[in-house]
DNA sequence: GAGCTATTTAGAGTTTTTTCTAAATAGCCG
DNA sequence: CGGCTATTTAGAAAAAACTCTAAATAGCTC
């Protein structure tokens, strides 16, 4: 999806935490919900705007579904911060 | 502000495009308003949602009211990025 | 296949966000 | 001062986001 999505799925605080406990390795739906107070329905809900997202990528094994960090994603926003921090283009400096 | 609201801040796409408006130097209200087709109310709104989080500062002058980009809150921004990205701490390779 | 476990989907309720219109504030300039 | 310009504030309406409960799907395992 596109990159308003990515920055859409960023500004949740559950979703910032999942992407975070996700540093540490794949992790299944339900091992990442008993992180929260909230039903797996709940979680399902944020995974899946993750995913549109390409912030994460899912594999089914065995009737889990575990979810990873798509790191590639967070480097394209740092690009994106990049350009506007240093974008110094069309200064009128003399 | 927190740290949340800078996430909250830069999910909103007019926001987005208001800060890289600004890379190329301040811009009063007015100026920013017209790059948009919507009213000045509106654009007040973003721009206040936007000082909040310290991604700009405003500087009056005259019966103006100059916005500037705040680019060391951006940064703090991609810092967290880079620990989202790199964080490889806790990993079970052997 | 029956029952179990893991997870998602559907639908509804609540809260938050975005936008507008109208009115208020504030400072300039003649 | 009086009017003008620039911008914000207040309040309301509409749209979007978040969360829950209940039900559905899917793939084990016995």
């Amino acid at each position: 999806m596109s990159f308003a999505d990515t920055f859409k799925a960023m500004s949740d605080p559950v979703r910032r935490e999942i992407l975070m406990l996700l540093r540490s390795g794949r992790m299944s739906a339900g091992e990442i919900g008993s992180h929260f107070e909230m039903t797996g329905a709940t979680i399902s809900y944020h995974l899946n705007i993750l995913k549109k997202a390409e912030l994460v990528f899912e594999s089914r094994e065995k009737n889990f579904i575990y979810y990873d960090l798509n790191t590639s994603v967070v480097e394209e926003l740092m690009l994106w911060l990049s350009e506007l921090k240093g974008g110094n283009n069309h200064v009128e400096e003399v």
